[in-house]
DNA sequence: GTGGTCTAGACCACT
DNA sequence: GTGGTCTAGACCACA
């Protein structure tokens, strides 16, 4: 794991998410669970278009991307690496967006008449996945 | 309340949603509190995109949705209506939908650094304020 | 058979069914017949359009429909696609809309005083020739 | 039954087709079961506009419709009447009819995933159902 | 290039 | 008056 220059990306054909947002998304999660850390390098923008077969133009979109929301950050000449962690965001701006994320999230869910029990007992499966995938210790080969 | 006609929405210009969408959500959300309720007419098309000084066929466009979704039906010539809640989706169906809103909800706050447990905190006060909601007896003043 | 992009539509302005749902009758009934099939590209929305000789706004609507059913799915920048088959709605709210179905039918041919047995070879045969069609391998020239 | 002036129909908020329809396809399915025969006088105008609590137009239309399809003939100053059965489209005409109800009725089904024997077996039942009522001896209290 | 959204204005059927 | 359909033309994000 963690080896440099390499992730793990999945491109949904079906997926209703932009692609450039899909390869954001998934680098954004490998760090959240310690799959990428501090100093690990991406992949280059070409290759990881080639290994995705999507354009260049679109990885370079998602690095932009991840750039600007401080997960990673450009060492001239030598690529993209992942940054240290950083609060960029204030505690005010922090909780603005959970705010639409938890309104985007009842507001996409209110309509299936799913019991509430059942869609907390699933949220929070996903969230303690997430949180103890980040804790373990990760073993090499 | 639930006065013939009468919504309450409000028209964001800086949201990420298209306008006919947030329409389509704010409607949702009043049927779920139960502000709207069963036969319950929704204002006119051109009445309402007077009223948030929008055009009527993007109106048109949020009714054409509330409508295909089942949560409300159009009688000729007389108006739209709310109509009796009814099963639209299949279990599958309803399944795959949570999934993709959990995963959504997770990417967006995944990244925000905010303890788990306030996470699960504050996303099952908004869930259970709209149960409450829609159980409680509303008393006009 | 099922080249990229190719759908065979007649619009018919003498037909009581909108535009729009010509279209969306005509692919539906391609997909069911097996001429369009899961991951074939339908044509551009204004490539259609300027084919129809209709407003690329009238095409968009269809395939929104066309997404709203299922049937077809949007990869951002490349084009509509049909998807992969699945079950949308519940068991209830199908046959609710045979049910619908039915009853229009028999509404509609009540009164032609066809024998009734006329009548059931007569849709019998239709119903067949679908599942044929569907069935059958194609045999390009 | 079949007195003087009595229909039984049931107008449906919820239903997709305009109320003028509706009370053609009622009045047209009790003559199909013989409830109404020939020479039964239908209801005033006003009459069962009061009954439905309609507009009186609606039923105005409704009456217009019926004439124009010769199921139900005027008396001046007397009223309404069903008419004697009489053929007013011929073979050709009846055959395109028909063929058209198949059609839209394939289109609305053939999307709901049901197996073919189970539609037919609806059909069937539905269509017998009529021709039943028809020549079933119907006893007056 | 692709689909998606919005505006403006017209016409239709139904009540 | 009501919603539904269609046209024409514009702008946007994405690939």
């Amino acid at each position: 794991m963690s080896k440099t220059g390499t992730v793990n990306i999945q491109i949904v054909t079906g997926d209703a998410r932009p692609i450039f947002k899909q390869i954001v998304d998934g680098i954004r999660m490998q760090i959240a669970h310690g799959d990428l850390q501090t100093g690990d390098k991406l992949p280059s923008v070409r290759g990881l278009a080639m290994q995705l077969t999507i354009n260049a133009n679109t990885v370079a979109k998602a690095y932009a991307e991840l750039t600007a929301q401080g997960l990673a950050e450009a060492r001239q000449g030598l690529g993209l690496f992942v940054a240290e962690p950083r609060q960029l965001l204030s505690e005010e701006e922090k909780n603005k967006r959970l705010n639409t994320a938890i309104e985007t999230f009842v507001n996409d869910v209110v309509y299936l008449q799913i019991p509430e029990e059942d869609i907390k007992a699933r949220l929070s499966e996903a969230l303690t996945k997430i949180g103890r995938l980040k804790n373990t210790p990760k073993q090499d080969s």
